[in-house]
DNA sequence: CTCCAACGTTGGTTCGGCCAACATATCAGG
DNA sequence: CCTGATATGTTGGCCGAACCAACGTTGGAG
């Protein structure tokens, strides 16, 4: 199940709160997070299943550690999810000949098709979240984002 | 304790990732989250007392629901987190002889002290968090996010 | 050959955000 | 006045995302 939590027109939060950069970027990241997981939650599926498909298609076959690592996922929550995925035949795993210490992890045909239904509700709960930026404000509110991530995450 | 995760040059994120503002915004959120869990950490605080206090400062002797509503914290929430700022005596809770269903929640003068504290911290994160970017851009990323924040809670 | 590092895996923890249920108290309508 | 809807505080759960420690296996560098 995924959380309702329609319009209830809550009352202004204190000042305090609505002026501190690291609260508007917390509380907004909340909302989009419900956005995305009650899109996801329909296609049963959960934002780190997205995450590795998603590098997965565009990484090709690749260890989970390695998928971890580009993801930002721990190695240990790789191996839940990886499993759940495995468990639809949206991916499989097998052991890598080159180094018995990896595992392959490889898209299959249901995966990239899982990938693509998820990547257009995606995109559809985009246009929700920007509604009421323009074009220009969208493009930079992203250059912003994206450079704070460069700089937290070791350049 | 807190989460270390030191400047782990990570590799880059999937471009399909990289793009997408829901997860520019939930990664920079998670960023921001853990400076802030670092340095209440050392207050043994967290992100629900720093609100709480907050908006007790701004808005005076409140009932739990109200302050519940301000903050965006549920109910059932605020009653643990008021129990551990009780119990340090930052905060005094009496029953409301005008609603007999209500506490009357009010900020000590220790309650005060620390609340400061606190925001002295917070105002240091926030330049740690911001650091790569001008002032402008400083401005119109709280312009941004204080646009979507309002249009995604009722209005 | 020996260590150390990396990998996959298991089994935890924390924090923010939720929900359901209940008793008590208030309040509005019949 | 009574009755039913509504609000409040409280208990006790749940979930997702993000972590961490530890273990056995495997690889590689010295």
């Amino acid at each position: 199940m995924v959380p309702t939590m329609e319009p209830t027109t809550g009352p202004a939060a204190p000042a305090r709160l609505r002026t501190t950069p690291s609260w508007l970027l917390t509380q907004t990241a909340a909302h989009a997070a419900r956005l995305v997981a009650g899109a996801l939650d329909a296609l049963d599926a959960r934002g780190y299943h997205y995450r590795l498909l998603a590098a997965l298609d565009e990484l090709g076959p690749a260890s989970q550690a390695e998928l971890g690592r580009r993801c930002g996922i721990d190695r240990s929550d790789v191996v839940a999810v990886l499993n759940e995925l495995a468990a639809k035949d949206l991916v499989r795993r097998a052991p890598d000949p080159a180094d018995r210490r990896r595992n392959v992890v490889t898209l299959t045909t249901a995966g990239r098709r899982e990938l693509r239904r998820m990547a257009d509700t995606l995109d559809r709960v985009q246009d929700t979240l920007l509604a009421p930026l323009s074009p220009t404000d969208r493009g930079e509110l992203t250059r912003l984002l994206t450079t704070l991530l460069d700089h937290h995450s070791g350049r």
